[in-house]
DNA sequence: CATGAATTTCAGAAATTTCTGAAAATTCAG
DNA sequence: CTGAATTTTCAGAAATTTCTGAAATTCATG
């Protein structure tokens, strides 16, 4: 299992890229090496393509299982586990989202919760409460509007994207057309 | 520059979700302290409070400097440099949203361009690319929409989060009614 | 241009993470 | 049950990252 050189350049970029995140490089090589494959490939496939060590090889497929970004294969008559990833990107991008959301937004909102119960002893505390609860209602809406659009299927999330930040001009036109149809009165707040 | 315990939790907390991300914990932690303070802290209140070394905390400032998240202040008869957060916690996502795709999308998205100018060799090589060219399309959508919203304002940022995902509804509707308007013939494809 | 307050740099120590090889566990066919 | 094929575990080696203290640098001021 040499590596083409084109494959090889991806592998290693991955690498890089997943030291950059929490994932180590390994587990970044290993991913890129089964999402480019056309068929799924064994702990042995892999160890001979990426030159590590087989219990690396089976500490990182564990890990990519614990994310949810792989997924196990058996071959009839063989008693080997055979491991891909799924075919449809965007799917591939759903889990991702959410596999990060559970491991950095959900502690860093439960710990928000959990100060912002308490009640301040002095007025440093009053600030930095008030800083905490600021973060929490930025994260509280991102997440909002994430469990809204992760339900979407493909063609909608696609078009949803595709319309961008035109969506606001359309609600202004809109408002423009609500507002001539109910003439302000003077004075009165501008809604 | 004894820590509160709300402040403490808050800080320690953001030192450990910085190591899950690329950044060190010490780095996470300064951060923390900048964004909770009511007022602008010199380097040494940052080893006062968070007990590391006057170095660490110099090259954790220059790194936050880096990621542009940190605002220099001076205050007149005073030689040290002085640090604090934005106030809008909006555009501290927007400054985090910028820095993290210089890192993590835009040096992926041109190994992919790279690779896929290459032409195949074999058969393995064809689909590795078309695998290549599925994720650069994904991400291409991802951050076009991303373009196209960073440069909202605050509050229609919002307003298009609070929309979520009724907007393919909205379209559903659109489409619906112009479909009405423009009858189409039957065996015609459905547009 | 000397002084001293403030900051930065950097070599190496300390801590952490990653990786390996050997041993243990699991699984299944015979 | 035995034994071969496969996978997992884990202690410690190797590599990497983080952190420190001491020295160097910067720079406004007398």
């Amino acid at each position: 299992m040499k590596l083409s050189p084109l494959t090889q350049a991806f592998v290693l970029h991955f690498g890089e890229m997943g030291s950059r995140w929490g994932i180590n490089r390994t587990v970044g090589q290993i991913y890129a090496l089964l999402y480019l494959s056309s068929e799924p490939l064994c702990a042995d496939d892999i160890v001979e393509s990426l030159g590590v060590s087989r219990s690396n090889v089976s500490m990182g497929l564990r890990e990519l299982q614990a994310w949810n970004l792989v997924l196990l294969k058996h071959l009839p008559g063989d008693r080997r586990d055979f491991f891909t990833t799924p075919d449809d990107v965007w799917q591939i991008l759903r889990t991702l989202a959410e596999e990060r959301k559970k491991r950095e937004v959900d502690p860093t909102l439960s710990v928000l919760r959990e100060i912002l119960m308490q009640n301040p002893a002095d007025e440093a505390e009053r600030h930095a409460q008030a800083r905490m609860a600021e973060m929490h209602g930025l994260i509280e809406q991102l997440t909002t509007w994430y469990d809204d659009v992760k339900t979407l299927e493909t063609d909608r999330l696609a078009m949803l994207l595709g319309l961008g930040a035109r969506v606001t001009k359309l609600l202004e036109v809109k408002d423009k057309i609500v507002s001539i149809g109910r003439p302000r009165r003077p004075g009165a707040p501008a809604s």
